[in-house]
DNA sequence: TCTCCGTTGATACATTTGTAACATGTGCTA
DNA sequence: TAGCACATGTTACAAATGTATCAACGGAGA
């Protein structure tokens, strides 16, 4: 990508990723190269995790041919072309780590924005892919265990707290989050009644918090069940509890990101519903009770939005065609 | 790819994805093995693609120390750590796609969880490509202009609505939003005193609350200038103002998903800051002003042994003085 | 202060991985 | 059949990558 020095410019295929680059140069190869090539779109992590001589050896041609490969398809040699099989992997990186460098000069806001989600998209990346099976579930039967709980969050995470106890609540009875009437202290003085039926959940993100660490501390050593969510195992809770999840929640412009922890939350909390027996049940009582309060729903359907025709924006593909669905059905009943 | 799976345990840390081996050795660690743990986790694609030598340098430690951390996690020696970690990239991408769609049968928390959070990159994507610059431009300069600055958002929207305001108010006076102790009417007693030279922001999704459109329409037809944040031009509020910002936020699981807009959001306020005049300032002021409420230095945590305090390499302006990967300086011995 | 111990980095060495020169083989044409 | 062009494989060598040993450093305890 960034060095291809000297190189004496005799195909045109010198960028793009490697798909692109093999169906760009597939035409001129022949046998040998096309039965690599072939592997590498079918077994892309095969070829990517082994050296040259493992992946010729999986389809039978010579390490010379894997290596006319990369250079045919425009690398410098067969490791250029593997480190960039590599990255092809994480989608989302690429983009980001040109934006990092590239804000904090002159840049339009809505450049800074764009950037500002492509951190989190590589945010979301990271946090999906450290996901671990095993803690989820447990996370998940602690919550539908537990007669109450109280999610702790300071700061920043105490909106986040908020979001999660009202997810929960729609699902369990008995949840409350730590809010600023509260303070720590009168967190402290609801939280010194709680006992191992009970649990907590602490939120906690750099700037860490005291409060929220001791608190949790407090807690645990009581044995009450504490999840905690936070952004890896260097945070002062993850020492806590087995029960950690974590978030990755970098960001350039600010201390941390919040909307990649609540990616997590939300699909904490839909997690539970799905094993939680009355979920679309319980959605629909509330979607008709809520009826009164929301915006009469256009009626029918795709009444072209007549008076006010906002003429000037062209249609957004983000509402293309679909109507957001007010309840999702969700047949499943706990095990 | 996740096969490795099911084999018992034989000894210690043998088995599990490698944020589960880290996470699991993560405690013994100490110094130079958590750094380079540290960045294993928080940059997986640049750990895979390059060599050790290559990895270390972007730490900071010894290739030793890297070396020891892959036994130490459970591998043979480094490549055997390379090949696994990359692996790892696949396993995560195949089948969450297919979850998507197939969700509601038996699936683990965790794979619930996974599929929720490929929606919101899909969303996050979505909302990234749709961004329009002038827009954006525009918003921005209506917060820096505004005297006063309204959040409005009911339900799910009110915590967006809170986290908006909290993050705007580190650069603007006088930023407030809808408190579910106002509710609606007590909003209007506020709005009611709004001029030309405030701005209210209305963040509204499915399904609308005709409480926040209602609002929003009574001050745009005083003439407060209006900001929409919203789904889609076919939203109750997009027709009411120029000035609207699309968010897709579609779920499978739930109604709305809040973190893509949430996204949005902190993109918002991060554009702000670097209109800000003084934005840095303002955080490192906050920063120190926090201390007393912010947790020492971990514990276990990297030992000031060294004495060489984090090297840092110089960041953007705008981040805040913390170092999501601390870079480790080697003290170079010419050769 | 000294000694012990754990942690870490430097470096020489072993191993793996990639490259390039050369060899083989096949099919075509004269 | 010789001669050539092209595709492919073999293999020696070069470069890179990974490993093991050992020394330096700093802290804890005698």
């Amino acid at each position: 990508m960034t060095s291809l020095h000297a190189r004496p410019a005799e195909s045109g295929s010198v960028s793009g990723t490697i798909p692109e680059r093999i169906s760009r140069a597939y035409p001129q190869f022949s046998g040998a190269l096309r039965a690599f090539a072939d592997y590498v779109l079918a077994e892309p992590v095969e070829v990517a995790r082994t050296s040259i001589h493992g992946a010729v050896q999986s389809v039978g041609v010579s390490v010379a041919t894997a290596n006319r490969f990369a250079r045919a398809i425009g690398f410098k040699g067969y490791a250029e072309f593997r480190a960039e099989l590599i990255s092809g992997f994480s989608s989302a990186f690429a983009p980001v780590e040109k934006l990092k460098n590239e804000i904090s000069r002159q840049s339009t806001s809505a450049e800074i924005i764009a950037a500002s989600i492509s951190q989190d998209l590589a945010n979301l990346e990271a946090t999906r892919q450290n996901l671990r099976a095993e803690t989820c579930t447990e996370a998940v039967d602690l919550i539908l265990r537990a007669e109450r709980i109280y999610v702790v969050g300071i700061d920043n995470s105490a909106h986040l707290a908020g979001l999660l106890a009202s997810g929960l609540g729609r699902y369990r009875p008995n949840v409350r989050s730590l809010s600023s009437a509260d303070g720590a202290f009168g967190a402290s003085r609801q939280l010194f009644r709680y006992g191992p039926a009970d649990l907590v959940i602490t939120i906690a993100f750099p700037r860490y918090f005291r409060d929220a660490v001791e608190l949790s501390r407090f807690v645990k050593d009581r044995g009450v069940p504490l999840i905690a969510i936070t952004d890896g195992p260097a945070s002062p809770i993850a020492a806590l509890t087995e029960t950690v999840l974590y978030a990755r929640a970098e960001r350039q412009l600010a201390s941390t990101s919040n909307a990649s922890v609540l990616a997590l939350l939300e699909g904490l909390v839909g997690a539970v519903a799905h094993r939680s027996p009355r979920s679309v049940e319980i959605e629909q009582q509330f979607a008709s009770f809520a009826l009164p309060w929301l915006e009469p729903e256009h009626p029918g359907q795709r009444k072209p939005r007549a008076s006010k025709p906002a003429a000037t924006k062209p249609k957004s593909p983000l509402a293309a065609g679909r109507r957001p669905v007010p309840v999702r059905k969700l047949k499943k009943t706990p095990k």
